[in-house]
DNA sequence: TCATCCATGTCGGAT
DNA sequence: ATCCGACGTGGATGA
């Protein structure tokens, strides 16, 4: 790992092409070729680059400037450096530590899967996760009780575009339907007709909605059902930092109402 | 801007919750609060937080530990540094250069304005950009001899899900027609009337195309409309690196087959 | 390799 | 503030 920050020009080539004129930043060169490159503020770097092939390295002498090539399949990211403000290698650290995420679509799917006729009705009950419909995988099948296919979207946050996503799995269900697509069935337990997809209730569920969404669905005879947030209950990790905080003296806190710039710089020696 | 390399845990708690096991990571805390942990490897940061209110930082001499805390209005990060080998506190810049982008779908959109008919056909004519139709705006709207809307989604690789899209403008600006909602009008210089939505053509033009793509189109009345790359072309800037390589000296050359581990930290001291 | 979909997406623009 | 769509989206997963 190499961390730099460079008086520098950046110009990246490859998907698209970008020019960055010259200014202060900060680049992560990783020990698996990665770079990235932040400005001053923002979580997203300005440019960036996986995949590294290869890497040169230059002194331009005649314009003073320390050049920097990286170069992936496709893609060349080129730093002219006026000056290297800091350039510090750091020895290569493996880090195959956990990495525990929760709050995830695929946890509130799960949970939804566990409690099927609770949020969506006692006419209807759950078949199974991930369904392929043929033209993308629905987050969960189930079967009424009229014998007809369930097929549901599973959201964190419902936008509109969610509703289209919806309408597409019933296309392509009805597809299978009327072209008599039998294999459609292979991946289901159980033994079902084809018949289920004659006319599938389509269904979006989310914890959060967008305003509109609603009039969306019902203008498209799609079902909206709210899954409340009891989902993200059930899997919460303990918490590292309420044991860690005890007993801990306070060396510097900032508020809202401070200069936070004088916390992150040498501006402000205490 | 403060760069800092810690053996350290990190939890986030906000919209999702996440826990890091004890790793050594470069963490990197902007000026405007944002802070960014990046480990070994990959492009994106493994925890992140921007719009940060206050900080808090602890000593826990109990535990021998370094504790930063991070909040925002609704995320907490919490970083417990069981030791901090680097901590660089650099001074604040700041950088108002320029950033310029080129390849993006916004060219793409411009310059298929500027060669409408050439791509759509002759019978059809540009009328404006970005028209909003009541759910969301298309990039492109035109209008043929037989006085139908045409509406035109624009995209860099076409993907089945961008053919619903289309489908959902036309869904709009249809109800627009069926509504008589006549204020969709108003954006569109010139002057036309709503009869044009009727039966609008739904385009969907794009650079690059996923499989599928062109079936799906079919089944929905979509037409699908290469646009070829020539667009690119139109506004490819200088490069900065060609005119600064020449008489560079090379410090530094890896290739493919090289040991790229020892480029970047100071395990191989020369 | 290609296609699809989630993401603590982030970000910018419009309403 | 919310809504909306692009992104050099990245990354994981399954075919």
């Amino acid at each position: 790992m190499r961390m730099i920050q460079a008086d520098c020009e950046v110009e990246y080539d490859g998907r698209g092409h970008t020019n960055l004129a010259r200014g202060i930043r900060v680049i992560l060169i990783k020990d698996d070729g990665t770079v990235i490159i932040h400005r001053t503020t923002g979580v997203k770097p300005v440019n960036y680059m996986g995949s590294v092939i290869d890497f040169t390295e230059y002194d331009d002498t005649d314009n003073n400037a320390h050049i920097i090539i990286a170069r992936s399949k496709k893609e060349t990211l080129t730093l002219i450096c006026h000056s290297m403000i800091v350039d510090l290698r750091l020895p290569s650290v493996n880090d195959d530590s956990d990495f525990d995420q929760n709050g995830t679509e695929r946890q509130q799917q799960e949970w939804l899967s566990r409690n099927f006729s609770e949020t969506f009705g006692d006419d209807c009950s759950f078949i199974m996760r991930e369904f392929n419909t043929g033209d993308g995988s629905c987050d969960l099948l189930g079967i009424d009780d009229n014998g007809n296919a369930v097929l549901i979207e599973v959201k964190r946050k419902a936008v509109k575009k969610d509703v289209y996503q919806v309408i597409r799995y019933g296309d392509a269900v009805r597809r299978a339907f009327t072209d008599r697509k039998h294999s459609i069935l292979d991946q289901i337990p159980g033994d079902y007709s084809l018949s289920i997809f004659a006319h599938p209730r389509l269904i979006l569920a989310s914890e959060k909605i967008n305003k509109g969404v609603e009039v969306e669905c019902h203008s498209h005879g799609v079902e909206f059902i709210p899954t409340g947030s009891q989902w993200r209950n059930d899997s919460v990790p303990a918490e590292i930092a309420r044991k860690n905080v005890n007993n801990a003296s306070i060396i510097r806190e900032t508020s809202e109402s401070s200069d936070k710039q004088s916390l992150f710089n040498d501006d402000d020696d205490e």
